[in-house]
DNA sequence: TATAAATCGGATTATTAATTCCGAAAAAAG
DNA sequence: CTTTTTTCGGAATTAATAATCCGATTTATA
């Protein structure tokens, strides 16, 4: 096994990406966003519900509700998204499990490590949910293919 | 939550290191190496098992018995022991978690994601274990204080 | 040859992550 | 105001990973 995002943020990356790309106007229902990207339904629901708890996403409740943003998709980055459910601990913990990794007491990878993990977060930092709608629209197409 | 290795991995990565860092002749009792690395003793038997089935490290047994190195540290690589322990699968498999991700069909983050990937597996593939020994020692002189 | 000290390996338990179930509450529409 | 359709939220279940237990086997040494 080996994981970097859990598969709540996985998915919580994938629907908020999802609804980025397909603001119209107004909300989009979980059955809709689970089908579209192949995420358990009820599992989709508790990371949407876990999201609005954030405030990344927000949502509508009753007939004709459903989920959209929070934020226009130029205020949201993907980072954003991690933080909220798996937390920044990827960036800050040792990859080979040693305690009290810091630079004073570096792990044998320390160094080149630090490299690719803030190049990692950068990437996650840079580009905002309004970059991506394009390539979201493409890959979701082709799911369901 | 958030992983890159799993701990089988980590702990695989830590034991393999502390080896080749104590390379004097001889073997290394599992109690020793788990004391010393501060893993749970049967935990650290299984994973040392497992990587001596996967010959990279190999086992006396009896009286006098423990774990060396299979062979010599300029021939072992931080990415044998991963791909023993994890598998690759972490240099293949969409972060997003997206199905089928790959140039023909890229989630949105394909080609900066893919560059990262690839610097990661040539950090875990370019040095051999012989090069970690001063850090090594460093570090674990360090876990103990 | 008996004893002590180690690995071996299979089974078990514990913990955490992933997923599902379901009744309650909300809101639109007939 | 009743029905329908949706989110809400807490509990239960399942699956995967992490960790432990323990008796059997191996080997050195007294």
């Amino acid at each position: 096994m080996t994981v970097i995002f859990s598969k709540k943020c996985e998915y919580g990356i994938q629907a908020v990406l999802y609804l980025a790309a397909h603001l119209f106007n107004g909300v989009v229902r979980v059955d809709v966003i689970a089908k579209d990207l192949n995420i358990p339904k009820e599992f989709a629901s508790k990371i949407l519900q876990s999201l609005r708890d954030h405030g990344i996403i927000e949502s509508k409740k009753g007939k004709t509700g459903g989920f959209n943003l929070a934020k226009p998709p130029e205020k949201i980055k993907l980072i954003d998204v991690v933080e909220a459910i798996d937390g920044l601990d990827v960036f800050n913990t040792c990859v080979l499990g040693f305690p009290d990794c810091n630079p004073d007491n570096p792990c044998p990878v320390h160094d080149k490590w630090g490299r690719l993990r803030t190049e990692a977060f950068n990437m996650l930092s840079e580009e905002t949910l309004d970059q991506f709608k394009e390539k979201t629209l493409l890959k979701i197409k082709m799911i369901n293919k």
